[in-house]
DNA sequence: GCGTAATCTAATCAACA
DNA sequence: TGTTGATTAGATTACGC
């Protein structure tokens, strides 16, 4: 099995291990146990495990859950307040941390060949769904289980930064961005390509977001003392919008040559008004959205992402992409009104006349 | 629509090299 | 003592009834 594969938010449902249903005899079973004891260590869950025939795994999650819903249900009874209840529950939940030895579960010890495993499938995925898990496990021969709390350490312990980094890489690789660097045609001229993808390479699950567009564009290496814009012969091709927009099956990517310069597009784009990048209103759980790059969102693709988030984002982008190719077709018709091709333009073979 | 299983982050404890 | 596996609370998502 290919552990790559199966990484990206397309699947949301495979993402998540399939939901199970306890019979009423094993609730009873367990809710019996959580009234004699809402934290029950190793042994008890392994005992519950046996009775119930639940994987010991899912009885601590059904007691996080039940202890979770418990409290919720007090804080009801007694008007909402965050008082004692809440507190107690604290305090004896960090006294766990003092049961006796046996009370947790045997401390895994991973070999540095189950390590390696593990490593290079976290470099290539954060967020294993469960089939890569099990397939992780079946490898390594370390518990499932364990396997996604080696993971979620391991996402906590990691650099932020770095993983970041790594995704957006990832998404430039993916989306076949490209920025080449003509060094051929002269000498004293920084002649910079940047090519757009494709528009078919947009999926619904690689949505071209404006973030990811300015992040493209921060790719191009923007030196003010030697601005892009070129002296010397060029050639300017521009993809009709509504290439891009209606995503049709072109491959000759949009090419911007000499005489645009990026960081006036990136300028205009973020002086713009109109795109309204998505905002975390309030407290955003999801720290790891945030990557600092103009305060813009980056979307993690590499995290599953619900289907009615997705919706919103792709219906955001939707618009927010029209907002962009709509400035686009601006400034390029100011380029194009305002250019005046120099004498001896070489235009490409098969390039549209263009009605200057 | 609701209850809840499954998942996440963040903080913390504790085993072990 | 630092590293790291295990556990917790709290928040959220989404499945199944």
């Amino acid at each position: 099995m290919d552990l790559s594969s199966a990484s990206s938010g397309t699947l949301q449902r495979q993402a998540c291990r399939k939901r199970i249903i306890f019979s009423q005899s094993q609730k009873d079973t367990l809710q019996a146990s959580f009234e004699q004891n809402p934290y029950p260590d190793i042994a008890s869950r392994k005992q519950l495990a046996k009775e119930t025939g639940i994987p010991e795994y899912k009885i601590q999650i059904w007691f996080q859950n039940h202890r979770r819903s418990h409290r919720r249900q007090k804080q009801m009874e007694s008007g909402c307040s965050f008082g004692e209840d809440q507190g107690q529950d604290k305090l004896q939940s960090r006294t766990q941390g003092n049961l006796p030895k046996e009370a947790r579960r045997s401390r895994t010890s991973i070999t540095s060949t189950q390590k390696s495993i593990l490593v290079q499938a976290f470099e290539r995925n954060q967020y294993p769904n469960i089939a890569i898990r099990e397939e992780l496990a079946r490898q390594t021969e370390i518990p499932e289980s364990s396997i996604h709390k080696w993971f979620r350490n391991q996402r906590m312990r990691h650099p932020k930064g770095q993983s970041t980094r790594k995704h957006v890489n990832s998404l430039t690789v993916d989306l076949n961005l490209s920025v080449q660097q003509d060094q051929s045609n002269h000498s004293t001229v920084r002649s910079t390509f940047h090519h757009f993808p494709p528009s078919n390479s947009f999926s619904r699950n690689q949505t071209l977001t404006p973030a990811l567009l300015l992040s493209y564009m921060s790719f191009a290496p923007w030196d003010p003392k030697h601005p892009i814009v070129s002296q010397a012969p060029g050639v300017m091709m521009v993809q009709p919008t509504q290439t891009l927009q209606r995503g049709e099956n072109s491959h000759s990517p949009l090419t911007l040559l000499n005489h645009l310069s990026i960081s006036d597009l990136r300028r205009g784009l973020l002086d713009t008004q109109t795109p309204s990048w998505p905002q975390c209103q309030g407290k955003c759980p999801d720290h790891n959205e945030h990557n600092g790059l103009a305060g813009l969102h980056i979307q993690h693709y590499s995290q599953p992402q619900p289907d009615n988030k997705k919706q919103k984002w792709w219906d955001q982008s939707q618009q927010d992409l029209a907002l962009i190719t709509q400035y686009w077709d601006e400034m390029c018709q100011a380029l194009i009104a305002e250019w005046e091709p120099p004498e001896g333009t070489l235009w490409p073979p098969g390039f549209p006349e263009m009605d200057l």
